[in-house]
RNA sequence: GUGGGUGUAGCUCAGCAGGUAGAGCACUGGAUUGUGGCUCCAGGUGUCGUGGGUUCAAGUCCCAUCAUCCACCCCA
């Protein structure tokens, strides 16, 4: 048996890596556009930087990191999300001091140790932006309004934007208590997973999918009609920006978040084509992570997407390669040489030009040119040489003419553009 | 970590109650001694995931194992 890849981590390969750079090419244009800068970060950071920023409690540093130690026994893991390494490296080059307000995204793999199902791998891509510096309600929805830019740039669909206010340190341990407290007294209508955690994460438990939990929490205490008054003043602002900006969303009051630092705003994209992982992008404010991570007191807030689920998105409609201005088509080894040195003039200058290089039968090389979609095949045989022109064949048009060896490079040229 | 489904040609799959493999697509060549896409003809490839077991005989039945997919869980 060869050697195989690792379970949960697939290769691209061309086809798909088409729909891959459409995805990119894309985030980089809207981003931009919105004044965002990208920034990359290694795919490796000390295991601690995960642990405090995205809580020792949540199941991604529980269970799913890949941490190991390297040859000087430190711990380092592969990072399983983006915004952590981001705040880190604002941090560590004090970017905050150039300027007060920073807009960044990034885009590359992530990993986690999950076992792997439709849309959701081991790695896995996010495309992501975080907005540092700013707590006015405005950037909040100028964000969700470019989350929904670009999905609707690539062309991605029935989705539904769903949103929630998670409250501050004002708010969130007083409305924790009441939810606890009734929880308390419906503890055995509970599932297991929703016992287990209730101490530790009560607010899970409204996002439970067992029938019997959501009977249980029907009339739950709601963090919506909890918020301190500047958390409630927030949430109605970027709700009344996005209605302003006629940018659908509906409420959600029962969206929880996987990690610990979100505050306030949340929000999430769903689908419902992608079977269980139904989240195409996620994302919310988290004022407390930078001064948690050892940074100056200052807010953020930001979203991902994951990449392998807009990927599955857009499956249904290939994006094409880009096909070939021309296939040179050569007989006899004179002919081939001249085709051969016509072809790499023309790539020089930037035109995409194909030919045989196994000596085929004319018929073949066309069938190749063909497959290839090439605009036009040029066709150089003995006759050809010896009449000194070459045939141009337009192959959608099927028809072809002759023209002069002498000036074929500068006519080919003027067709390629 | 827990369940269930599936593993046969490069791809998608068929193979009925056990008798040592087939289709379509793709690929190559030809019909058209030098002209693609349509049509027709021809051609090749398989340790039937792996290892055991039952049997005169296993792709087919049994066990184990691995891989993969989907779901739980979790999330992007």
């Amino acid at each position: 048996m060869s050697i195989t890849g690792i379970k949960g981590m697939n290769d691209i390969l061309p086809g798909e890596v088409e729909t891959w750079q459409f995805l990119e090419e894309t985030a980089r244009r809207v981003f931009r556009t919105y004044g965002f800068a990208e920034i990359r970060t290694p795919a490796v950071e000390k295991t601690e930087l995960f642990c405090r920023s995205i809580g020792e409690a949540t199941d991604i540093v529980e269970k799913e990191m890949y941490t190991f130690r390297d040859k000087s026994e430190n711990s380092i893991t592969l990072r399983p999300e983006g915004t952590a390494s981001v705040m880190r490296a604002f941090i560590e080059h004090k970017m905050y001091a150039q300027d007060p307000v920073a807009k960044l995204y990034y885009l590359g793999p992530m990993f986690r140790y999950e076992r792997p199902q439709k849309g959701r791998y081991r790695q896995f891509h996010q495309i992501g932006a975080e907005a540092i510096g700013v707590d006015d309600p405005r950037i909040d929805a100028q964000i969700l309004v470019m989350l929904s830019h670009y999905l609707d740039a690539v062309g991605i669909d029935e989705l539904e934007l769903q949103l929630n206010s998670l409250g501050c340190p004002e708010c969130r341990p007083a409305y924790r208590e009441q939810l606890l407290v009734f929880l308390e007294r419906r503890l055995e209508s509970l599932c297991e997973d929703c016992r287990r955690r209730h101490a530790a994460n009560p607010l899970r438990s409204l996002d439970c999918k067992v029938p019997g939990c959501r009977e249980a929490t029907a009339d739950a205490p709601a963090m919506l009609d909890r918020l301190c008054s500047s958390c409630d003043e927030h949430f109605n602002r970027v709700q009344g920006r996005l209605q302003d900006l006629g940018t659908p969303y509906t409420l959600n009051p029962r969206m929880v978040r996987g990690l610990d630092y979100y505050t306030k705003t949340t929000f999430e994209v769903v689908t419902g084509k992608l079977g269980a992982q139904n989240a195409v992008a996620a994302g919310g404010r988290y004022d407390g992570l930078i001064r948690s991570l050892g940074g100056p007191p200052l807010p953020g807030i930001g979203f991902a997407m994951g990449v392998e689920r807009l990927v599955l998105l857009k499956s249904q409609e290939r994006i094409a390669a880009p096909r070939p201005d021309f296939f040179f088509a050569a007989l006899g080894e004179q002919a081939e040489s001249r085709a051969f040195g016509l072809m790499c003039a023309l790539q020089r200058k930037g035109i995409q030009a194909e030919t045989d290089l196994e000596g085929k039968s004319l018929k073949a090389q066309m069938r190749r040119a063909g497959k290839l979609q090439a605009r036009f095949t040029v066709i150089i045989g003995e006759d050809e040489l010896a009449r000194g022109v070459a045939m141009v064949r337009d192959m959608d048009g099927a028809t072809q003419k002759e023209i002069p060896l002498a000036e074929l490079e500068e006519s080919l040229t003027a067709l390629a553009s």
